[in-house]
DNA sequence: ACGGCGTGTCATAGG
DNA sequence: GGCCTATGACACGCC
């Protein structure tokens, strides 16, 4: 019965998933929910307090396998949830955005978020992140959440294979973008020389490979960054106005989007997404070449206005390929990024780049909760306050023990006595030794004896049974759960007790010297105790200055870790901006060279014969006219004019 | 058994 | 010079 049981379930189950990959849409959910005991039982158990108890318990393993190993219907019951969670992974990732259209249209009608049925509404396709809704704050979170995930979701997507199969599809719309990206062509000629020269001489690439994989790989990592970060991104990193950064186009392939009444209010930024991942970009090196989309001729009558006197035909005609006058395509151009964008590395890289992040994330939030706690852990106790100073002698106070507690990074430990916590001595335990060696008085003559020698000296402290401990006691890090008083005192503490101190490690440690050499004084002290005192407040206090040195560290690196973090940021933004400007530049590029072609191609001479490119070339004159030159005459001045830039380098 | 980590301690420098 | 703090280095115990 039981293995007809598993495999019942696990052949449902497989079953489920081999329908959701194939498209067909199956809610396990109603399954679950509905009112079918058998069907309940089997994926489920027999016992739902049963498996409340053991689902908490799968909190704390991995996948849930070797919770229970005698119980084989755990090991089904796991096994069912496992399945099931991945059903349910299944379909979040599939439609990552209806979760988040789904409260909002819950909502309206409505007035509140309460009741929020899977099934209710417009056909969602995803219940799964509503489940926890049980309230607006929750919603708003719960939306938020879920917008990261989506963005996550279109970023991890964008990077995907199957992207490849729209390239054509979407490059319209990227040309679209790209012309309203073109900078105005009102702007100054002399920029546009400055941006265009660089790109247009033909076969000189603006990057090197190394310099652009390095960029590349700034992107990538950035873009794993932001998949992390993207909410707190949003809500607190980018300026609003910043399409860059904060546009996320949705999955171009993800089916639902398209269903969902917020899809033009997300595509809104569409147009100006520069994700590298975008299938648009991708398909760079498409567009240099075959795909291009003809360019309207209407443009060419601007071309006066955009450029200064600049020689286009030793621009866009390198000498080694002006030999045909019938070349409309042009030659080729140089792709900065052709090559590099191999969407199979890209997965990679990317999913790897995001492992990482994710690993860093949690061990910074660990680091931080860490602080947090550390940071909480500086309230003091208030039997500390000065006022109880001369009456709190010998009686208990409630310090940490020494294996927690962290002081503060406070330098006015001599000052404020108060305001530092009793780091590591706990003089509960003290107290009550104390009294124990106080009512000892039979130990008193040898005691006595004991106090001439030297405290550090194991062998010597061996000799005394009632302190052998003291000299062998090498636990620094004592539980505090534990139920012997003396385990819980520090190395000081015992040595303190030992040596009848007659008073608290935490007045040794944190007294002002001036009050603490008063309360030296009024006892009267062997030159040993005497030592050992001072010994235990230069360890006392050095170990809480070990312990701030430790937080600043830790403080430090955190900090520069984050720097780091917002550095990597602007720079991935700044290379994308550059992308972008590449992008726009090499878009005037075939503009313009068309035109060139085209004007050129119209030119006839007195015999009305076509004006050969090798012998003649256009040329762009101050004033705004085109003459039409000797090419040797035109080669020259091209020459001319790359020395330049480089001379001023110079 | 071994290494990482946290903590206490010592030595030392500098204020 | 004494006191205090900061910090590198080391030892120890725990996991």
């Amino acid at each position: 019965m039981l293995s007809l049981k598993k495999y019942l379930t696990e052949g449902l189950l497989q079953f489920t998933i081999l329908l959701s990959l194939i498209g067909v849409r199956v809610d396990v959910d109603t399954y679950l929910t509905s009112q079918l005991p058998p069907l309940r039982e089997i994926i489920l158990g027999p016992s739902s307090a049963y498996t409340q108890t053991q689902f908490h318990n799968l909190r704390n393993t991995l996948d849930g396998y070797g919770i229970h190993p005698k119980s084989i219907d755990l090991d089904n019951y796991f096994t069912a949830r496992r399945l099931l969670s991945q059903v349910r992974a299944l379909d979040r990732l599939q439609v990552p955005t209806t979760e988040v259209s789904a409260w909002l249209v819950h909502r309206d009608p409505e007035g509140s978020v309460s009741g929020s049925q899977p099934s209710s509404g417009l056909a969602l396709e995803s219940s799964s992140g509503l489940q926890d809704v049980t309230g607006p704050d929750n919603g708003v979170r719960e939306s938020e959440t879920e917008q990261g995930f989506s963005e996550d979701l279109e970023d991890l997507g964008a990077v995907a294979p199957p992207v490849s199969g729209d390239l054509t599809k979407e490059f319209p719309a990227d040309i679209s973008s790209l012309t309203e990206a073109v900078p105005s062509e009102s702007e100054p000629p002399g920029l546009q020389n400055n941006l265009l020269s660089p790109l247009l001489t033909g076969t000189e690439s603006p990057f090197d490979l190394e310099q652009q994989w390095q960029d590349l790989m700034s992107i990538m990592e950035m873009q794993a960054m932001e998949v992390n970060t993207s909410t707190n991104e949003i809500l607190y990193n980018n300026p609003p106005g910043d399409p860059l950064s904060t546009n996320y186009s949705l999955a171009p392939n993800t089916p639902i989007n398209q269903n969902v009444s917020l899809h033009q209010a997300s595509l809104g930024g569409c147009s100006q997404d520069f994700s590298l991942f975008s299938p648009e970009v991708e398909s760079l090196p498409v567009a240099s070449s075959s795909t291009l989309l003809p360019l309207v001729p209407s443009n060419s009558t601007s071309l006066n206005s955009t450029f200064g006197s600049t020689n286009l035909t030793g621009l866009f005609f390198p000498p080694q390929l002006n030999g045909t006058a019938n070349d409309t395509a042009g030659p080729e151009l140089p792709d900065p990024l052709g090559g590099l964008l191999d969407e199979a590395m890209l997965d990679e890289i990317s999913l790897m780049d995001l492992a990482i992040e994710e690993g860093f994330n949690s061990v910074q939030a660990s680091q931080l909760k860490e602080e947090f706690d550390s940071d909480s852990g500086l309230s003091l106790d208030s039997s500390h306050s000065p006022s109880s100073l001369s009456s709190s002698e010998g009686s208990s106070s409630s310090s940490s023990s020494s294996s927690s507690s962290s002081s503060s990074a406070s330098s006015s430990a001599s000052s404020s006595f108060s305001e530092e916590g009793a780091v590591g001595y706990s003089s509960d335990s003290e107290t009550l030794d104390l009294e124990e060696v106080e009512g000892a008085v039979g130990y008193q003559p040898e005691y006595s004896k004991f106090c001439r020698m030297s405290y550090q000296d194991p062998s010597q402290l061996s000799c005394l049974p009632y302190l052998e401990h003291v000299g062998h006691n090498h636990t620094y890090n004592m539980a505090p759960s534990a139920l012997d008083s003396d385990k819980q005192m520090s190395r000081d503490e015992h040595r303190a007790r030992a040596m009848k101190i007659p008073f608290t490690n935490d007045k040794i440690i944190n007294l002002p010297v001036e009050e603490f050499n008063e309360l030296l004084s009024k006892y009267q002290l062997s030159e040993a105790q005497l030592s050992l005192i001072r010994d235990i407040r230069r360890r006392g206090k050095n170990k809480m200055a070990a312990q701030n040195c430790r937080k600043r560290k830790l403080d430090t690196i955190l900090n520069l870790k984050r720097d780091v973090e917002d550095l990597q940021r602007d720079k991935a933004r700044l290379l994308r901006e550059k992308v972008e400007f590449l992008r726009s530049l090499r878009q005037m590029k075939q503009k313009v060279q068309s035109l060139y072609q085209e004007v050129f191609g119209r030119l006839r001479d007195e015999n009305g014969r076509p004006y050969s490119p090798s012998q003649y070339a256009l040329q762009y004159a101050g004033d705004g006219s085109v003459l039409l030159i000797p090419r040797t005459l035109a080669d020259q001045q091209a020459r001319r004019q790359e020395r330049k830039p480089k001379d001023r380098r110079k």
